[in-house]
RNA sequence: GGUCCGGUAGUUCAGCUGGUUAGAACGCUGGCCUGUCACGCCAGAGGCCGCGGGUUCGAAUCCCGUCCGGACCGCCA
């Protein structure tokens, strides 16, 4: 902490080595402990906590006893060995006989308490937002995400990426989620929209040279929230030229290992690799938690052979947990699980000790399959994959599995390019400007649904920290996947005429990505919620509650935005 | 948009099958206390029971509506 006229130290800057110093701080009173002969301070600033005191001899001690919490105050004195230390504290073994104080505020009585655990609940502290983030916790937490964007603007700058700002006003556009709007004035009836990302200004940055772009950007979805998202956001965008997947791939994976190491000081290896079939397939989800190795593998063959009523004509599943027990209680649970995904049946056999039971006991001899040791065992038939992904995350949570390691990080590449809807519709399964994957472009038209798309997402412990892709940089084969989604050559110059122009003029090969930060800072940060790494964060209902926004407008103001809305 | 949970002292909660004066802990105020660090001890103040309406002799408690917060579903290319 820099010294200023007001403090020669931060409170939690001192230790033994600076005892007989004469030292001046200045900071929060956390608590004043009055015991009658002593009285006792706990200063606080944002470097820590620092023990002050006055004895009852000296004018200091009437002083100090008249002190509330949260005052502001600045005190000068001898820093001397602490007759009692205290260890949890890093300043413990230290205090500052005060000679002289001054009372710099006053502060009203705090609602809540100003320390990690407080007393208080989420929707008052939201409202003192200010004392909430004046806890020790909360600082902590918003210096690592200060420290994890600097490693990154770091790592990008050194790599001859330019990090460029994009605008907030800009235009619509047709795909994804719900725009916020902003009203024109100088053109009535007209509407900018806040970005959702900046996904097309990124790839205008790369027909036009900039070759490596990046930036930290705030971004904006008007859809409902939940504790895992807000209204606006911030990504890490970045967008690269010239650079096959591979490339982007090493680039982002030496970024996401570099901020592990220097941040939390983990050495993360190697990502492995998944496709998207393989992921589907094994784990029943595009972002696996790879913390727990047990996995699906599909047994229809054989079940198809056995005498269970059930397996005929299905595709069966068969996963081992070793080393647990289900009671029937979470068996039901899992069923539940398993059928509310689609799955229409799920078995159980489990082994303790040499023994067996099974709920298919009547059916099959279960003596005689093989098992590699106690544990629990679970068919499940099904054609919906995801079914496989929601059982096997409820056997992690149901049955409290503690991780085989505290951090899986893992590549799901290849990803399809399309999707069905409900009506059978195609739409684009990322977004419509992600590149085919070479072997499959003779697809595009006939099997759509077949194609897969040089996409890729970074999972995180079962998060999708990142997703990206290459993208289409010709005009004729963006054109092409526009028709496949059902946009016809006027609609698509109607939507993204400028893009289609920009990549007629020489866009380079180029693909990106976009990091969701909040979502990382959180998994660094072991909070729960993405709201405990936002400074100030909104409700799930999108309100500000300190700022009181969303608020209505004063009447005339109201009004002359009303007469904006129709030309 | 749907379902569920919650809203009582400054705070966190109890009270809720209707019935004296609505409680506890922490915090706050005052007093005592020689080493505390969640200091301890004693005393005290502090309440439109979210808001509006209804049922009832009587409502924190039951009913309806509404607002606020949270969780889940939908939504989030």
């Amino acid at each position: 902490m820099e010294a200023t006229s007001y403090r020669t130290h931060g409170c939690g800057a001192l230790r033994l080595s600076e005892v007989g110093q004469r030292v001046r701080v200045a900071g929060w009173v956390r608590r004043v402990r009055d015991l009658g002969r002593f009285v006792f301070v706990d200063l606080r600033d944002r470097s820590g906590l620092l023990q002050l005191v006055a004895l009852e001899e000296s004018p200091m001690y009437a002083k100090l006893r008249e002190l509330g919490r949260e005052w502001v105050i600045q005190a000068e004195g001898i820093l001397r060995r602490r007759e009692s230390p205290n260890p949890t504290l890093p300043t413990g073994e230290v205090e500052l006989l005060v000679e002289e104080v001054r009372v710099l505020n006053h502060s009203a009585v705090p609602p809540f308490l100003i320390e990690d655990e407080t007393d208080g609940q989420e929707e008052l502290r939201l409202r003192y937002r200010y004392l909430d983030l004046r806890r020790p916790i909360q600082q902590r937490r918003l210096e690592l995400r200060a420290r994890m964007i600097s490693i990154i603007r770091s790592y990008l700058s050194q790599r001859y990426f330019l990090e460029v700002e994009t605008p907030m006003l800009i235009r619509s556009t047709p795909e994804g989620a719900r725009d916020f709007v902003v009203p024109s004035r100088l053109k009535p009836g007209t509407f900018y929209a806040l970005p959702q990302s900046p996904q097309l200004l990124k790839q205008l940055l790369m027909v036009a040279g900039y070759d490596r772009y990046f930036q930290i950007a705030r971004c904006f979805r008007d859809e409902d929230y939940r504790g895992d998202r807000q209204a606006e956001f911030t990504q890490l965008d970045c967008e690269m030229s010239f650079v096959t997947r591979e490339e982007v791939l090493e680039t982002f994976e030496g970024l996401v290992k570099t901020v592990f190491s220097e941040l939390i000081g983990v050495q993360l290896p190697d990502f492995p690799r998944l496709t998207y079939a393989e992921a589907m397939r094994w784990y029943g989800s595009d972002k696996p938690d790879l913390r727990y190795s047990f996995r699906w593998e599909e047994v229809s063959e054989w079940a198809r052979q056995q005498p269970v009523p059930f397996w005929k004509d299905k595709a069966t599943f068969w996963l081992w947990v070793p080393q647990v027990k289900a009671s029937r209680k979470i068996q039901d649970t899992l069923q539940t699980i398993a059928k509310d995904n689609g799955a229409s049946s799920i078995a159980f056999i489990q082994q303790e000790r040499g023994h067996r039971t099974s709920s298919l006991s009547k059916f099959l001899s279960i003596e005689e399959l093989p098992l590699p040791g106690d544990g629990m065992g679970i068919w499940l038939t099904t054609e919906k994959l995801s079914a496989l992904g929601a059982v096997r995350q409820g056997i992690i949570q149901h049955l409290n599995i503690p991780p085989e390691t505290p951090w899986a990080v893992l590549w799901v590449i290849d990803f399809p390019l399309f999707e069905a809807d409900d009506n059978g519709r195609l739409s684009a399964a990322h977004h419509p400007f992600v590149h085919p994957h070479p072997e499959d472009l003779h697809l595009i038209e006939e099997a759509p649904l077949s194609v897969r798309a040089l996409a890729y997402d970074l999972v995180v412990n079962g998060n999708e920290l990142m997703s990206g892709s290459l993208r289409c940089h010709t005009p004729e084969l963006q054109m092409r996947v526009f028709r496949a989604l059902g946009l016809s050559e006027a609609e698509a110059k109607e939507k993204f005429g400028f893009l289609l122009e920009a990549l007629s003029y020489g866009a380079p090969p180029h693909g990106g990505c976009a990091f969701g930060i909040d979502r990382w800072v959180m998994l660094m940060a072991g909070a729960q919620s993405l709201r405990e790494v936002i400074a100030f964060p909104k409700t799930a209902s999108g309100a500000d509650l300190m700022l009181g926004a969303p608020a209505p407008l004063e009447p005339e103001q109201k009004a002359e935005i009303l007469s904006w809305l129709s030309e």
